[in-house]
DNA sequence: CTGTTAGCGCGTTCAG
DNA sequence: CTGAACGCGCTAACAG
């Protein structure tokens, strides 16, 4: 910039304002300017400069917990992004895509990545969370949050946990759309079963009955499990003998154990799978032993993502997109709608 | 950092040194370093300072022809997308996605990019690629590069439009691979048919017959186009009588057209179309019409996308994904396969 | 409307 | 192995 300067005889801040701020200039003067930057060929401000110089890079990261393939391969994923994508053509902002592999230099990632705040998509950790509000931006969070320590933002667990940054988690109220689909899911049932995702690798995918909740690992499934128990109270359905599959989120996986599930004494007449996925694999199962649905099985999943309408599902729709944009509105300190995210109960012919 | 180098009382380089080359600092005044960061709550080396200083951002850029949204929502660019972060996570790069909304804007926004290269999916016009040379770095175009002009690299028409990036494309053979669907598409045919996608948003949606490819603006389309008419004089096809339409690649506006295309005295009895969409939206046509396929008529697409297989439909298949991780092996410097992109030619029960 | 001054936070250099 | 000086390229704040 500053051969720019010499070329055309003027100040630096002649030349930047001509960026910048082309109406303080006078169009002489910008027009000399204009002829040196393009006789030399200058492709304008570095923005590595610049970010140092103004204190802000006008970027937003989207840390995306099951590392950048799947980001762009899962549906669900891919709404959610274009939701952030919108707001930030809107407001000028660029979009860092921040992969999340699962070991310790995610940590290095997010220091190093040169954004103004954070939007997290899915599984992430507290260290990383940490390693975010740490760095005093603002942060927002789709779904959960790993833990109740990591919520109460503000309270530091002494001076080296100093959280500066704001912590906004956008989701809709998980626990009441779980149990408005067990209202229907479970209606008329006797033997209701539930489906859950594993989340801790570790484990084995397994079937428990009447589980403590709150012992529970299963951070996503946890309020939609207390919903469900909330039905179950109301209804009078014993939660102590609901049998609760922990499984993977794959229809083939799953089909296995949801087999074991209806190899029992009494099997399930009605099954609530916190995934599409799952519940697809549930209406294989049935369909393979010759079950009707929703005679002898009621079914229902959870997200209405592709496949569900094809399979008839009752589902639980919520708009990534919507929550996607709120994310980003939310970092960027715009007003958003005080309202929680909806959902909508998507009824159809896998229940009764 | 100089106020952690204060802190633990040494210098700043010291506090550099910890961070960057761990091992060239003893241990003890590593800890001491390292105690005053967790006290102060440091968040690590500004990432924007870093950038000015060492004069690179570690970041790829990709610039999406046709807005973020829909980056996120096709398939294709969502395949090519997760190739391309594949190679940023193992090669430590951040992926910053610079939306183009095909305005005057986009020329800012990839200037004001902290990125080292660019990598361009789709629809992006000359001025932006020039954009984009004219930063020194290198970029990869998936597919086709606007003109030839373009393409030279190297060669500048004047000092104000002097390219000093390095510029590789990257994509199939689509001659090749036109030559060898349409050798499937059109045989036994007497009168073969092509779709072709409309790409200047001006022109109206109409059909030609045998047209000159040289004069068409169709770019991506022109190879293919030649691809063809390889084919036809092979084949003895003689190919002012082939009708080309070129339309929107949408499903059922594109049928309108197509239904025209057969309402004409010496309807098709094959159709080689230039995507999927278009495919499917003849099959469409043709099932309205009660006409057999590939009886009465062989269809045929082109990417092998969504939907494709349950129609039956015989296509090209390319590797989005690998292209997508070629673009970043390139644009990084790093040594990629010679051999161009493969393409398969999937065979299916749409054509005879 | 334009020029001057004073850093932004870091990493490279070179000398200890 | 450590420290001091310098400047990356730009712009906020002020003066003229």
């Amino acid at each position: 910039m500053a051969d720019i300067a010499r070329d055309a005889g003027v100040s630096v801040m002649t030349v930047s304002y001509s960026f910048n701020q082309p109406e303080r200039v006078s169009p002489e003067l910008r027009r000399l300017v204009r002829d040196s930057v393009e006789r030399l060929g200058y492709a304008g401000p570095d923005p590595a400069a610049r970010s140092l110089r103004r204190g802000r890079s006008d970027n937003i990261g989207v840390v995306v917990g099951e590392g950048l393939g799947y980001a762009f391969e899962d549906r669900q994923s891919t709404k959610f992004l274009a939701g952030v994508a919108e707001v930030c053509v809107e407001h000028r902002q660029g979009l860092v895509m921040i992969p999340g592999t699962g070991d310790a230099t995610d940590v290095d990632r997010v220091r190093e990545a040169a954004v103004d705040s954070f939007i997290v998509w899915t599984g992430v950790d507290l260290t990383l969370l940490d390693a975010m509000l740490s760095t005093g931006r603002p942060v927002a969070v789709q779904g959960w949050v790993p833990s109740r320590r990591a919520a109460a933002v503000g309270s530091s667990d002494g001076p080296a946990r100093a959280r500066r940054g704001s912590l906004h988690v956008v989701g809709v109220d998980d626990r009441a759309a779980a149990r408005a689909i067990a209202e229907v899911a479970f209606a008329g049932a006797s033997r209701p079963a539930v489906l859950g995702v594993r989340l801790v690798p570790s484990d084995e995918a397994r079937i428990e009955i009447g589980p403590v909740i709150s012992r529970s690992s299963q951070n996503v499934g946890k309020p939609r499990l207390q919903g469900v128990q909330d039905y179950c109270r109301q209804a009078d359905i014993p939660w102590r003998q609901v049998p609760v599959a922990f499984l993977d989120n794959d229809r083939h996986e799953a089909a296995l154990i949801i087999g074991d599930l209806f190899d029992r004494p009494s099997p399930p007449d009605a099954v609530l799978a916190m995934t599409d996925e799952l519940a697809l694999a549930t209406l294989d199962v049935l369909a393979e032993r010759g079950l009707e649905v929703p005679a002898d099985v009621s079914v229902s999943g959870w997200d209405d993502g592709e496949g569900a309408e094809a399979a008839g599902l009752t589902t639980i729709r919520q708009s990534l997109h919507e929550q996607g944009s709120r994310c980003a509105l939310l970092v960027l300190g715009e007003p958003v709608d005080p309202a929680p995210p909806a959902w909508t109960l998507v009824r159809r012919s896998s229940t009764r």
